[in-house]
RNA sequence: GGCCCCGUAGCUCAAUUGGUUAGAGUGCCAGAUUGUCGAUCUGGAUGUUGCGGGUUCGAGUCCCGUCGGGGUCGCCA
């Protein structure tokens, strides 16, 4: 019996250790049988060792030879330094090995669905029925672990400047506006509800009102919406809310912590402050409140050109109050005409009714349109656009907010397919001065644009009811390589400028005080100024991973109809059960 | 709710214009094999082509529906 007292990992041992009398304890991951030597590969969480077995040892031979793939064992064996010739540089053990002496089969194994250590990749509904094998997989250990060390990298951050984690309710009271809420049943109110908490908001306000100063919370978010890519109904937040704060000392707290967790984790030095942009200069230069700065291609307005131009649609646009604008994709000279019909193509769904490009040249612009630019005009929009020859150049002309979405879309087709977006790159800017409204068509009426605690700037109070679609929040968002990370405000603390939002939000004052009424009332009793960020855990580690959604970093999660194929949730309940939470179908 | 892609052996994929008995690699099983490490060699088994209907002399292939997976728009304060 050699047991499951293990002495060394699969990963542990070195020529160094060479004649020790080790137990490993694993896996099998791969078995090459020479009939008379037999290796065994055994693989754990830290590495894999090779095991030999030898045919002088004729009993421990012979069940050698049982050994499949998955199987595990414990094995007691003498470490023998590899002679030249014998090592395997490919693996930090490769420069030894373990004689067996004794091993005990602690559990045999069926194939597995698929190959734990394959290379091809496996389709995402299988690996998620079997998640069990599928992470056991070295890349998801390894997803799984940076995912640990991040957390424990913001944990000790925190706690370092003054933090204190406090744990908020999951199940409360389901709030109107935003994300639908996961509701729960209570058995205990028949009829009545609990909402899963899309977020920790108004408890860590709260909080600042009790006097707690400096939150922290690493913290289950639920959302009953579309999934993506990057967006699972539950995923996890680093939570924060300060008292005393302007929005400049959360930044820097923020890109504090980022710029250290890329250090600590990645070996990286992110160079701090970050890119702060406004929103409006975020949408006038890239068409999105996320810009993706690994790579330029910024816009540029080229309405007053367009109008000197004999461009009739370019003239058109411009004298209807419409705006000419577009970019520079550097090297896109080589674009071939087929490619350039593709992204007119492309941008087509966004709402652009053309696209127009021109070729840059020496000194000119090679384009069906370019006989309506005289070469004085040609020059100038070269040195407006900044190209040089062997650009291209794109324009769309139309209403503001159609030339800015269908140009977003574009820059980001063009980068990917020049391959302008530099690999291992982070790129980090925060985006500033968000609207605090936004219209809603369908319903028209205004919406909070980030949630109705989101304090207005103090110099736009006078035209929150005049000019509501001017009010400036004190809001902000950090952006990764065009990704959402995390956003947050300044909260109001004022219990009349938040009855004042409510009122804008349609939200009559009998609601605000049937829903809200807690918050209100904590407001009056002494509500220090206060704000905070939420940063979402998930995207962030998947974006330092480099990988293509956030499942690569999540444990168990769901497919993008909210299923678990390994548990099989959601699925019926006993009729029993819903007869004592008084829910009927 | 809309649009798009995918579904063939355990896994990853192929299968010409709709045409003979649906193939390959890998895995699996058996045998051989004393230094491999993606071991090698020989042999073998494995299919409700997701499911249901339709068109056709004939459907993996075309059409309709449906289920499942993925991407995306809406949605996600």
């Amino acid at each position: 019996m050699v047991g499951i007292t293990r002495t060394h990992t699969c990963g542990d041992l070195r020529p160094t250790d060479g004649g020790k009398e080790v137990v490993l304890c694993g896996w099998v991951a791969t078995v090459r049988d020479h009939g008379g030597v037999l290796f065994a590969d055994v693989r754990d969480r830290y590495g894999r060792t090779q095991v030999v077995f030898n045919p002088e040892n004729r009993e421990l031979h012979e069940r050698a030879q049982t050994l499949r793939s998955e199987f595990v064992i414990s094995v007691r064996g003498v470490v023998a330094v590899r002679p030249d010739g014998m090592q395997n540089a490919k693996l930090p053990t490769g420069g030894i090995e373990v004689i067996a002496r004794e091993m005990d089969i602690l559990n045999a194994a069926a194939t597995p669905p698929f190959e734990v250590e394959g290379t091809a990749p496996v389709a995402q509904e299988t690996r998620l029925k079997y998640r069990f094998i599928d992470l056991r997989r070295p890349e998801m250990q390894r997803n799984l672990f940076l995912r640990h060390k991040m957390i424990q990298c913001m944990r000790t951050y925190f706690d370092e400047q003054g933090f204190i984690d406090v744990e908020t309710p999951l199940m409360i009271r389901s709030t109107p506006g935003g994300a639908r809420n996961f509701l729960v049943p209570s058995r205990l109110t028949p009829g009545a509800f609990y909402g899963l908490a899309e977020s920790p908001q108004l408890f860590k306000q709260i909080l600042m009102v009790s006097g707690l100063d400096r939150y922290v919370q690493i913290v289950k978010c639920f959302r009953d919406e579309d999934l993506r890519a990057d967006r699972q109904p539950e995923f996890t937040q680093l939570d924060v809310e300060m008292s005393f704060v302007e929005q400049g000392q959360i930044i820097t707290l923020i890109e504090g912590m980022l710029a250290r967790v890329f250090k600590q984790l990645l070996g990286k030095d992110i160079p701090t402050p970050f890119l702060r942009l406004s929103y409006d200069d975020a949408m006038l230069r890239y068409g999105c409140d996320k810009p993706d700065l690994r790579y330029g291609m910024e816009f540029r307005e080229i309405t007053d050109l367009g109008k000197e131009s004999e461009f009739k649609v370019f003239r058109a646009v411009a004298e209807g109050g419409g705006e000419v604008r577009g970019f520079c994709a550097p090297g896109g000279g080589q674009i071939p005409r087929r490619g350039l019909d593709d992204l007119t193509a492309y941008v087509g769904p966004f709402g652009a009714k053309g696209l127009v490009w021109m070729r840059v040249e020496e000194g000119t612009l090679n384009s069906p349109v370019a006989k309506f630019f005289p070469p004085a005009l040609q020059a100038r929009l070269i040195e407006r656009m900044g190209a040089r020859a062997g650009d291209m150049l794109f324009f769309v002309a139309d209403k503001p907010s159609v030339v800015l979405s269908a140009l977003n879309e574009l820059r980001q087709e063009v980068a990917r397919r020049l391959k302008l977006i530099p690999p291992d790159a982070f790129a980090l800017c925060w985006v500033l001065d968000f609207p605090l409204l936004e219209w809603n068509e369908t319903e028209k009426r205004w919406d909070a644009r980030h949630h109705p605690f989101t304090s207005p700037r103090a110099e736009d109070l006078d035209i929150l009811e005049t000019k509501p679609g001017e009010v400036k929040a004190r809001a902000h968002d950090v952006v990764l390589n065009g990704v959402e990370i995390g956003g947050g405000s300044i909260r109001i603390h004022n219990p009349e400028v938040q009855k004042r939002v409510f009122r804008l939000l349609n939200i009559s004052d009998e609601e605000a005080q049937s829903k809200f009424s807690f918050l209100l009332d904590a407001l009056k009793y002494g509500a220090p100024p206060h704000g905070g960020i939420a940063l979402g855990i998930d995207r962030l580690t998947m974006l330092l991973l480099g990988a293509e959604s956030i499942r690569e970093v999540i444990a168990f999660p769901k497919t993008q109809k909210g299923a678990c194929l390994m548990t099989g949730a959601p699925a019926e309940v006993d009729p029993r059960q819903l007869k004592e939470l008084g829910v009927r179908m």
